[in-house]
DNA sequence: GTCTATGTTTGCGG
DNA sequence: TCCGCAAACATAGA
């Protein structure tokens, strides 16, 4: 479910709340495939009584850093959450691990369809550096978009999904930016012109900035959806132009949005603003 | 009740 | 290199 606006939410909540300088006072795993690579016991032992230095985020990784050594990385994959809730509240279904902070807190993770994955790894470069650029970073630049473009011979809609190639973007964001650049989802990336590539370049931060503004995109109405730490909802899905909008007029020329499957994802588009041309 | 889709990633085979 | 498929799971919505 989240992508890099999503994260950033999270991320932003978590550094706002007063964490850093915070210990892990203790673990509990109640299902440890969400933990990867490691069990229970030893994930526990390599996080008590460290303490929190900063919490980051690269691409749609979660980081938090400890004092001495130790890195966690967090993915939320599908329906992960997180929550920063009491000590005292009860544990909520799908609440399947629960991190023990200092000053009466819990964070925990929370993931209905127990996809999500936490990763404590002494250097976090190993998963870290399988990541494309950072779409919002200064250096990501129309000429980097189309080095990585013109070299490859893919449909765009998966490219920009590969989290190796670009890294943080969804299928929520990647829609909204083709339709943005008036881009259809299966033109070849080698196709696409220079004056395109520099259009894609600027709707890719644009909605990625917008829905960073809006606090994330929340679908649906219930656990299984977006919300950062405190419960608290994203209003992007109020800005979205034609993510889940199928048969609703396009923002720009009123014809009815449509949905189809590109790389087996289910996209959406305007089929007159986004024509597949080459 | 039944069926389908789901915002992610990885690994396999062609 | 690229593509399609399956799997990891539970639930909402049709």
């Amino acid at each position: 479910m989240p992508e890099l606006p999503e994260v950033q939410t999270i991320v932003n909540d978590l550094n706002d709340a007063d964490l850093i300088g915070t210990a892990i006072t203790g673990v509990r795993v109640f299902w440890h495939p969400d933990i990867a690579d490691c069990s229970p016991r030893a994930f526990s032992s390599r996080i008590k009584n460290k303490i929190i230095t900063s919490i980051r985020r690269r691409g749609k990784y979660i980081i938090i850093d400890f004092s001495g050594s130790g890195t966690l990385l967090i993915h939320l994959r599908m329906t992960g959450r997180l929550h920063l809730i009491a000590s005292s509240a009860p544990r909520a279904k799908h609440e399947h691990v629960i991190i023990k902070l200092g000053n009466q807190r819990h964070l925990r993770l929370h993931d209905t369809r127990k996809f999500a994955k936490m990763y404590i790894v002494n250097n976090p470069g190993l998963i870290l550096n399988r990541l494309g650029p950072e779409p919002l970073e200064p250096s990501f630049t129309a000429k980097v978009l189309a080095d990585i473009l013109l070299s490859r011979k893919r449909l765009i809609k998966p490219l920009l999904l590969d989290q190796s190639i670009i890294a943080g973007l969804g299928n929520i964001y990647t829609d909204e930016a083709l339709w943005d650049a008036q881009i259809n989802p299966r033109r070849r990336t080698a196709s696409l012109s220079w004056s395109e590539i520099k259009t894609l370049h600027r709707a890719i931060r644009k909605v990625l900035k917008r829905g960073l503004k809006n606090l994330g995109t929340s679908l649906g109405s219930g656990r299984n959806n977006f919300a950062s730490i405190g419960q608290t909802r994203g209003y992007n899905r109020e800005h979205l132009r034609v993510y889940k909008r199928t048969g609703l007029p396009c923002p720009r020329c009123k014809t009815a949005i449509k949905r189809i499957i590109v790389g087996q994802r289910s996209t959406h588009i305007c089929e007159i603003c986004q024509p597949l041309k080459c």
